[in-house]
DNA sequence: GGGGGACTCACTCTTTAGGGGGAAGACATC
DNA sequence: GATGTCTTCCCCCTAAAGAGTGAGTCCCCC
């Protein structure tokens, strides 16, 4: 999908802050080789943005208002399996960043990147290479090695966020109450929390879990 | 503390988020009645920023790398009471706000405000007027009217948040284990709250408490 | 085929959490 | 003075959580 000139990268991009959108585009406002050909505020108005302009490369934010940015990607993919998406990302330890990539993100960029890097950023994202923020690779090193919680743990964790008992949790999953405390018992010891409270907050603060 | 042009609104933005200062630093570009006249990444740099330029409003973040924006606006305030100071928040609901308000904010801003709303909102802070964003007044009056947690309660669900049992966050405080209780009973009443773990929750997503 | 997870369930045990009620002093407000 | 909230503390009780240990079935990978 290349753009009506091929020495301009057209971008789009996708972020539910005007300022923030404002200031990719003032960084990228003097560089000759970019141009900004379309903003989108959320999931929905992304994905028709991109049919459109079919931009040479999408910053795209994780959070916005009506769907996932993982959730936009994988619609846009699905129809454009070229399409070179950058993740942006406010939090370090994101774990949704590793979950884009596997879906096929070009990369991802903490939205607290230097100029320089946004802009080498898109260039390289329109070269084919694969782009990491140095800061967030480290953390995504950081919870791909770690213990990760396993889908099972993980819906444990989520009913327990919610106010849930364990027996409660288990009623819901459908297992008895016991298996729901050796779930727990090992969310505990994987993520070292004293208490389930603790592990919620412990999962959100790793990017684990969103509430 | 007048500009060296009566006619220029000089301007201070502190914000961790270079992409963000860039989006303020666009908005502003253009509008001849104001003018960035600094930066600042973080407290330190801002307070520094502030003595030296004597910025008639400053757009301060409440969360700096250092220290809380709130911190900063005191010190600048306690050496110049008239400095004009407006909260830029990303949450709505945040329940920092109305703290930032009593100890002299200007007013506050959602981050996703519109260009017109940022460029209105400096010329009222000028102006002397205080400045709310619409959709995050009505967040304040909500969690102004409903039952806000007390300052201890507070302080016992950052403690279980923390992974404390009632006999360790007893302890921290200082009082006994039955005052604890007590006060989770209210805490776990107020936020409607099935046990601590939903309470943390709740009030994160309310804004009540960071994690 | 063996090792290692993940998921399941069971048992016992101690500690903790949470619900109920009551009460007192401090302090501000009306 | 009365009202109300905040903070502190006490009693009771049941239900729940968490620690320890063991064990069965999957399934994947080496």
């Amino acid at each position: 999908m290349p753009s009506s000139d091929a020495s301009v990268i057209t971008v789009l991009v996708v972020d539910d802050h005007p300022l923030l959108r404002d200031g990719v585009a003032f960084v990228l406002t003097g560089e000759p080789d970019m141009r900004i050909v379309a903003n989108a505020h959320d999931g929905r108005s992304a994905i028709e943005a991109f049919r459109e302009h079919r931009p040479d490369v999408t910053l795209m934010d994780l959070q916005l208002p009506d769907m996932s940015g993982i959730d936009a990607m994988r619609v846009i993919r699905s129809e454009f399996p070229a399409a070179c998406i950058l993740i942006l990302t406010t939090y370090r330890g994101d774990v949704q960043v590793a979950r884009a990539l596997k879906q096929g993100a070009s990369g991802f960029l903490l939205k607290d990147s230097l100029r320089k890097e946004l802009r080498d950023a898109i260039r390289s994202a329109k070269a084919g290479r694969r782009v990491l923020s140095p800061d967030a690779a480290s953390d995504l090193a950081g919870y791909m090695s770690g213990d990760a919680l396993s889908e099972r743990e993980l819906q444990v964790l989520h009913s327990a966020a919610r106010g849930l008992g364990n027996k409660q949790i288990a009623a819901e999953l459908g297992v008895s109450e016991d298996t729901v405390k050796s779930h727990m018992k090992s969310i505990l010891a994987k993520l070292d929390a004293n208490d389930r409270t603790h592990a919620v907050v412990t999962a959100v603060k790793r990017g684990i879990m969103q509430i």
